[in-house]
DNA sequence: CGATATTCCTGAGTGC
DNA sequence: TGCACTCAGGAATATC
């Protein structure tokens, strides 16, 4: 499943198409999130791609006339194709270009989203109530404390809300509160200065070794090049219900908060 | 305002 | 081998 470093290192195998000029918009499989807007063809017909940008999990590719909003969902994969192939089962969305390379979406389970914007792709309803970008200095630990003196919520799942902080996914939310000694089931407001700045600095620190490791790879991702995605990312409790942790020797538990699965340590992370 | 459940969807995994 | 079943989850949305 795609969090912000795999959307990050998508958007970066997608940036070679900067330049060139839409010659063919296809859209197979318009039931996506949202529908599929059925104008794309004739809006972006001959278009010149200016830019590709990320906001949160979202990836924008700015056209002169508008921009084009992509989010990969759960199982989204968008592949950067060097020429046109036969399309596979799941492939809803295509961008040909003029100089024969094709920007290809395939995504089984349909969470994700292709949408349409105009020049201003910030002020968009799902951009516009986003949270700063978790690696950029206005997300800091002064920033969190404030944010969430109001929240009684689990602090696993406030850190996980998008109006808060973006990209912030299930993995490394469970991952970040190891890393920071915190249990994901304490109650937001209770966590001090000081804890809020430890928080920030592991998901900063989670976040970029991630980034690094060119985006764990988790079965539904793909690289933009179609590979399978680099290499099986090491996590200290996601997904190790049961085995050791890695510090301590305890067995890794599970617990459901906002019915997503969360993994911790009981005796390396403190509840308060 | 905040908290929580619901909703979309299909592939993978499991038990019989 | 196949069937029935559960589970996975990003994030908007509805509901309280």
């Amino acid at each position: 499943m795609p969090e912000l470093p795999e959307v990050e290192v998508t958007r970066r195998g997608l940036e070679p198409l900067v330049g060139a000029v839409v010659s063919r918009v296809v859209i197979r499989q318009p039931a996506m999130r949202w529908p599929i807007p059925g104008h794309l063809p004739q809006t972006l017909d001959s278009a010149r791609l200016l830019e590709l940008k990320r906001r949160g999990k979202y990836i924008i590719a700015r056209f002169e006339c508008g921009c084009l909003i992509l989010h990969l969902g759960m199982s989204g994969r968008l592949c950067l194709l060097e020429q046109d192939t036969a399309p596979e089962k799941h492939d809803h969305f295509d961008l040909h270009f003029a100089d024969g390379r094709v920007m290809r979406l395939r995504d089984p389970r349909r969470f994700g989203a292709v949408l349409w914007a105009g020049t201003q792709p910030e002020s968009h309803a799902l951009l516009s109530v986003l949270g700063p970008e978790p690696l950029d200095e206005t997300f800091n630990g002064d920033f969190l404390h404030r944010a969430i003196r109001s929240r009684s919520s689990p602090i696993k799942t406030v850190i996980m809300d998008s109006h808060l902080v973006v990209g912030v996914g299930n993995i490394y939310a469970s991952e970040s509160l190891f890393r920071a000694g915190i249990h994901p089931q304490t109650p937001a407001r209770s966590l001090d200065l000081q804890q809020c700045e430890r928080l920030v600095q592991e998901i900063k620190l989670t976040l970029q070794a991630a980034l690094q490791a060119g985006g764990s790879s988790l079965r539904d991702f793909f690289g933009a090049d179609g590979n399978p995605g680099y290499f099986q990312q090491t996590y200290f409790v996601y997904g190790r219900t049961g085995e050791a942790c890695r510090v301590c020797q305890t067995p890794i538990e599970v617990l459901r908060l906002g019915q997503r699965s969360t993994f911790y340590c009981r005796v390396c992370q403190k509840a308060i």
